[in-house]
DNA sequence: GGTGAAAGGCCCTAGAG
DNA sequence: CTCTAGGGCCTTTCACC
């Protein structure tokens, strides 16, 4: 799938900002609002990108766990396959390293975090071994930075825009 | 700051789809819209939530790494500080483990991320170990699923309401 | 904290180039 | 792949509870 800068400039406006209306996107980067809604379905379906809420688990009470797995006997897409089924894995990816997979895990409370390393990931066939990394304080999350490319239309625009009803361009 | 019930349903609704309207979620938890937008504002600007554009950074090109630190000498929170400051540094978390600090990275090219890891990431005063993971394929990247409260309003349903226009509630 | 109303903007589909 | 047009929904702000 071709992805062109128009596709990463979307990209990069949705990271700024996943609420920011196609409307406003069009505008910062010179198409209509309905070329803006098609290419971002076709992203969207093709999992380039997705927008989603994010929320702090510290600051939630919920507990947030990074694993790195190494897997031995069989491939690592076979237990990237287990994993993936379990729903309080929210994120899991293959990886170059001195661990195959990258595991990221979000749940209640440490008894709930327990059963899952230990009845869950640990019993899948080939898991050798699990470093596990609990998180304390998220110093920083953000998408809000825009890559290596510069983000020529900040979000003070949109609403200086909306409260003149100066339009741009 | 205290988040009950309704703020976690507002949560979950906006990790399942981060472009639902506050309208379609107000319906769903039981609250009015401008009742959720209120909420929502609060929970932003607290750093508990943010909606975001999430981009899958093999199949856009970008190399995304998954690094892991050990501090020594140092304040584990005065090493985070400066990482904080790299901008292709988008995650940087304090946690318990056999590392001290957890960190995902995002850059354009293996000769860019050699650079931020040899001249950024290993000059920081006290920083003693860098285990890193670089992403190979991205398996699961969701936040669709709830947790383990229930979601009773699928998006399914939204998209019904639309197209007959018929009201629930 | 919560609601509801009015004005304007946005979302979405359809149709055509 | 792009645009325009339109109807309906959503957002925003306000006054008020």
């Amino acid at each position: 799938m071709d992805i062109d800068s128009i596709d990463r400039k979307i990209i990069d406006q949705l990271r700024m900002d996943g609420r920011r209306s196609f409307a406003v996107i069009g505008r910062n980067v010179g198409l209509s609002e309905a070329s803006v809604r098609a290419r971002y379905r076709r992203l969207s379906k093709a999992g380039i990108v997705q927008v989603v809420g994010m929320a702090d688990a510290p600051k939630l009470g919920d507990i947030e766990v990074h694993v790195a797995i190494r897997v031995r006997g069989v491939t690592v897409a076979s237990v990237a396959k287990q994993l993936v089924a379990i729903p309080e894995i929210k994120f899991v990816a293959s990886a170059v390293g001195a661990y195959d997979l990258i595991v990221d895990l979000r749940c209640e409370s440490v008894v709930h975090l327990s059963g899952i390393l230990s009845e869950r990931i640990r019993r899948v066939n080939g898991v050798h071994v699990v470093e596990t990394l609990t998180v304390l304080e998220v110093m920083k999350d953000t998408y809000l930075w825009a890559g290596f490319r510069e983000d020529s239309t900040p979000y003070t625009q949109q609403v200086i825009r909306r409260r003149t009803g100066a339009v741009a361009r």
